[in-house]
DNA sequence: GTTTAAACAGGAATGATTCTTATTTAGAGT
DNA sequence: ACTCTAAATAAGAATCATTCCTGTTTAAAC
């Protein structure tokens, strides 16, 4: 459970005004897990705040990805996805559910990063690597299918 | 160089109607480089048939990834790109010109199967996983950006 | 050649996201 | 606390990729 003073914190730090609209969006996508959608969070912050403006969302969303305090998580569907872990991590996509799973790894980090030093890319240099590990959960975790 | 006879068979392997349009679409996704949005087909294809519908293409592209002709590529920008390579394959994306090569290593394949042997993941069967590797092109390739 | 379900062209509709503009506000300076 | 101003917001129009709809055409089975 997050504190409102954390979340306040996370945005001075970055230089950004803190305002209401910034802290909700925060909020919500802590709150909401499998990686929600713009369309989720603007929904979630209408229940208590029903005059935010979607384009807002939006431009925070924008905002927050830029000081790295959110990630975007892209799948084949057209909307994008938001994710508010900030340690290295992977995803799992279960191919049934839209379901979005943070997979933390350090193991396979390691392997990962041995790999390519130790085999180098022609004419690329590496930034960063992520997993996309697509399957299915045995307990779906949600009824969208 | 891939002949016309090889895509029509292609097509009708996997029990479609063989249409110029479907034929077109395949032909323009392996010329093209660089994994290309569904409007740099229709470009493509227009320059000798100016009359394809947009939607056509939407739909054959659809029905091409649904029986395995193609695959879709997913960016951080709003456009799908579609990738006609049918072997297992990883993407390096490169973070300032907007280019996507494959990237085919059976060795990394390897290290990754065997990895996920040995970890399971705990409610998750994996069916699949490719890697997103960001970084840069030392020689750009595009001049987008 | 006929037949017909499937595929197509053209254009309207959709839906996520971005843009525009007038208004409000966070926070720096007083 | 009060003022000021650049930055942030609300509202809604605009955009853009993609999908949908409808009347017409066509691939390929017979």
């Amino acid at each position: 459970m997050i504190e409102a003073i954390e979340i306040r914190n996370k945005i001075s730090e970055k230089g950004l005004k803190v305002t209401p609209q910034r802290m909700r969006v925060l909020e919500a996508v802590y709150k909401l897990d499998n990686h929600p959608t713009a369309e989720k969070i603007i929904e979630y912050i209408r229940k208590t705040d029903p005059n935010v403006g979607s384009g807002t969302v939006y431009k925070v969303l924008e905002t927050l990805v830029e000081k790295n305090l959110l990630n975007k998580v892209k799948t084949e569907k057209d909307a994008m996805r938001y994710d508010g872990t900030l340690e290295n991590h992977h995803h799992l996509y279960c191919v049934e559910c839209d379901y979005i799973e943070d997979f933390v790894n350090e193991k396979l980090d390691k392997l990962l990063k041995d790999f390519f030093e130790e085999n180098q890319i022609n004419n690329f240099i590496v930034d960063d690597i992520k997993l996309n590990i697509s399957g299915n959960f045995i307990i779906h975790k949600n009824k969208n299918h």
